[in-house]
DNA sequence: AACTATTTATAAGA
DNA sequence: TTCTTATAAATAGTT
């Protein structure tokens, strides 16, 4: 693939298949973790080199990747005849569990919309409902959690005017003791502007804090 | 790797993965074949993609490939002691699969809106982003359906109308015979208007067939 | 093991 | 999905 173009077909010469094979089973390698990275992906790689010696990768676990690859397969072809009871109950669970997998990310794919081919009129409104239903939930969440933050921060700035009141107070009355202690509470629940209408410092919070829906 | 390097970490936009995942994936099968043949090695590659879905390539046959490596890996006395093993390597398998069942329904319980609380505003607006996604895609594809549907109900009545102009002008030719033979397609999907009541032939039919959305 | 001229792979965009 | 294209990466042959 450089200096000259290859032919994929076995390196007659065996020290030359040898560095080839060191090479490539590099790039191999690395390509495939790069793959399962990228993209999230579980893989294994086997290698029997020519003279029979082994080199694995393996995202996760060989062992993990090829039982995964038993269940997925539906071929309970077991890979050693020891079936004991025991095994094969476990075996059918795993099975199970494997299908559940699959339906739940079925079911995930299509909620994000990345799988809808084949579903027909009924299930796609049905979807339809489900996914607004829920964005209606999260989305009215979402928006108590803003409230619920920026009625905190209102009662923290009340909190602060009326200290900063004091103080000027204070320094109106003995200019030379200044006393700089600054609130410090607990901040609790949501409680909106409790009284003191401070209109002399005309403050617009809802405004300053910019609010996610003004409407 | 190109018109931009890439950093080596999960991709985060869904589809964009999808797309390096096929790619990636011809690339590193088309390798692996490479290297098998130059080199002469026994190859097995398991691929499972972020779906669940397997993908395998093999120099020879997977199964073979796994068993060499079952051989080599010491363990070739099978018997009561292997058993055990088996059994743990399989129940932390189970584990696993329980672990990720669990992943997903709460995944599908917070699209569903279920289980929101202890999420924060960042994951909030997330799960919106998300569904609001899944939504669009949702709803595009059930609308496609739904224009789909209704022009061929369109081309149908055309049709019938068509036939029933010549079987009006056919009795005004010869009124003493009759011939209803009327149009009889496959069509399996819904289809409302199939009585007579051609009453006149200026009916709206996207009226009749009260579109979704109309606006 | 290093080097480098080329071939390949592929990210982004259409 | 498939094609295109600019660029990054892999690597064959050589030192």
């Amino acid at each position: 693939m450089t200096r000259q173009k290859i032919q994929i077909k076995k390196i007659d010469n065996t020290a030359a298949r040898q560095v080839t094979f060191s090479k490539r089973r590099r790039g191999l390698f690395k390509k495939a973790h790069e793959l399962s990275t990228l993209c999230d992906a579980e893989i294994a790689l086997l290698v029997f080199s020519n003279a029979g010696k082994l080199f694995e990768y393996s995202s996760t676990s060989t062992r993990q990747v090829i039982e995964r690859r038993n269940l997925q397969s539906e071929r309970i072809d077991r890979l050693d005849p020891i079936s004991t009871l025991e095994l094969q109950l476990q075996s059918s669970t795993c099975a199970m569990l494997g299908k559940e997998i699959a339906e739940k990310t079925k079911e995930l794919r299509q909620l994000r919309g990345e799988e809808l081919q084949g579903l027909d009129l009924e299930e796609l409104k049905h979807l339809e409902k489900l996914l607004e239903g829920g964005l209606n939930r999260v989305t009215q969440t979402k928006d108590e959690l803003f409230f619920k933050e920026i009625s905190i921060l209102k009662r923290k700035e009340v909190e602060l005017m009326e200290e900063n009141q004091q103080l000027k107070e204070k320094m109106g009355n003995s200019p030379h003791v200044v006393q700089p202690t600054v609130a410090q509470q607990g901040l609790g629940q949501p409680s909106e502007c409790n009284g003191h209408a401070w209109r002399s410092y005309s403050s617009d919070i809802s405004l300053r804090l910019g609010l996610p829906y003004p409407n």
